[in-house]
DNA sequence: AAAAAGACTAACTAAATTTTTAGTTAACAA
DNA sequence: TTGTTAACTAAAAATTTAGTTAGTCTTTTT
C-alpha cells in the first residue's frame, strides 16, 4: 500500500537547526495530521517524521513514545477550543445574537483546523475518549447549552430539548469538514475550502439554525 | 504482551460448525466494526479474526486478503442505502413531509448501523475513496436537494441553497452516532443509544430541521 | 463405508513498524 | 580553545502483523 506521507506543511522548507521548541512543535503538527487521517493504530511514525523533517528518534527523544506523543497532539485543541469559547462572552449577548456568534466562531474553528474533527472521532472511536479529558467538551456544550435555555427563558426561543439541540448544531458546524473528502466528489470543480464557500456554508448555517430554534410570532 | 492462540476459540461460545455462508458473514460483520473503527491501515486481522470467532487464515480462505475483505465490507452498506432510499418515495410526497420521512429514515439507518458513517468516514480521509461507490452518495444528496427545490418551488420551503442544506441536515442525522463515543462521557448515565433517546434525537432533529428551512407566513 | 471435497486451525515466515542504541554535530560557557 | 551538553542521525534490535503452509476434522458424495 503506497502513501504520500509529505506533509505540505513541511516539504519545500529545510528545518531551523537545533531548536528544541520549534522542533517539538513541528512534530505536534506533522502528528497531528496523519493522527487525524490514520487514529492511533494507523499512524506511521515514520509519516510523522517525514512531515516533521526528522527522524523517528526525535519522537522518542521528546515523548518517549507513539502514545506520548498521540496524548500531546490531543492537549492542544482541547486547550484551544476552551480559550477560544470563553473569549466569546456570549453571557453578555442576547440569546439569538449569542447563538449567532457561537455557530460562526465554531465553524471559524473548524475552517482553521479542518483535520481536528475527525482526529476528535478517532479518539472516540478507537480509544473510548479516554485521552479526551471530558471537562473541556462538557465546558463547550455547556455554553451552547446555556444560551439555548437562556433563549426559552427569554421567550426568544421556542420550546427545545438543549442538549440534543447543542448535538445537532455541532453535528451542522463540523460536517462540512469533517465529510470534505467525501463531499469534494460531489462537485469537483469547486473547491469547498475557499473562504467564499466557507462563508457560504456559514451563513446558510446560521440562518438554518437560528430559523430552527426562533420562536414564531 | 503475550496472547494465547490457544484453546482460547474452543473454550469460548462456540460457533455453528462448518457454515460458509454464516462464517462469511461472521468475518463481515466483524470486520465491519474493526475497519470503521480503525481503517483499512490500522484494522488488524486477528482483531476481526477474533471477532468473527475463526483463525486469521480463514480471512484468507474466503477474501484472500485484508484488502479483498475491505471491499466486500463496503459493497454492503453502499447497496443498502442506495435501496433505502429508492423505496421512500420522496416525490410522490409534499415536500414538507417527504423531508421529515427522510430525516427520520436517515437517522433510523444511523441508528441501525452506529458504525457506518465512521467507515465512510475512513475510506474517504485514508484511502481517498477509491474503494467506495461514489455514485450512491451524490444519490442520497441528490435525493434531499430534489426534496428541498421542490419545497422552494412550492413555496413551502424559505430561499436556501440546497446543496449547503443538504449537507447540513446530513451534518444532524449523522453526528449523534458519529461521535457516540465521545458523546456517552458527557451524560455516563444516560444510555444514548437507547430506543427512547434516539426517538428523542430523531423529534428534536425533525423540529429543528424543519423549522428551519419552513417559509414564515 | 470409503473417498472426495470443503471448512477449518496451529504453527509458521517474511516484511513492516516501533523502539533503542551508539555515536555525531552544533551551541555555548569557561 | 576546549570541554560539556543538548539536539540530532543512522542503523540495529525488538516487536507486531499480514499472509502462508501443511495438515486435521467434518460433511457430502459415490
Amino acid at each position: 500500500m503506497v502513501r504520500s506521507t509529505r506533509s505540505k506543511l513541511s516539504s519545500n522548507k529545510p528545518r531551523q537547526v537545533r531548536d528544541a521548541e520549534a522542533t517539538k512543535a513541528q512534530i505536534i503538527d506533522a502528528a497531528e495530521e496523519e493522527f487525524a487521517k490514520h487514529g492511533l493504530n494507523g499512524a506511521r511514525t515514520e509519516a510523522i517524521a517525514k512531515g516533521a523533517g526528522i527522524t523517528t528518534a526525535m519522537i522518542y527523544y521528546y515523548f518517549q513514545s507513539k502514545e506520548g506523543l498521540y496524548k500531546a497532539v490531543l492537549q492542544r485543541p482541547a486547550i484551544e477550543m476552551y480559550q477560544m469559547l470563553q473569549q466569546l462572552n456570549l453571557d453578555q449577548l442576547p440569546a439569538e445574537f449569542a447563538l449567532k456568534k457561537a455557530v460562526r466562531a465554531a465553524i471559524a474553528y473548524e475552517a482553521a483546523h479542518p483535520q481536528r474533527g475527525m482526529l476528535w472521532f478517532q479518539e472516540a472511536n478507537q480509544t473510548q475518549g479516554k485521552y479526551f479529558k471530558q471537562g473541556n467538551w462538557q465546558e463547550t456544550f455547556a455554553h451552547i447549552i446555556k444560551v439555548l435555555e437562556r433563549g426559552m427563558a427569554e421567550g426568544s426561543f421556542r420550546q427545545l430539548d438543549p442538549l440534543m439541540i447543542s448535538m445537532q448544531i455541532a453535528g451542522v458546524c463540523t460536517f462540512y469538514f469533517n465529510a470534505h473528502e467525501n463531499i469534494k466528489h460531489l462537485t469537483p470543480d469547486v473547491d469547498r475550502l475557499s473562504p467564499e464557500m466557507i462563508e457560504r456554508y456559514t451563513t446558510e448555517a446560521v440562518n438554518l439554525i437560528l430559523a430552527g430554534v426562533r420562536q414564531q410570532k
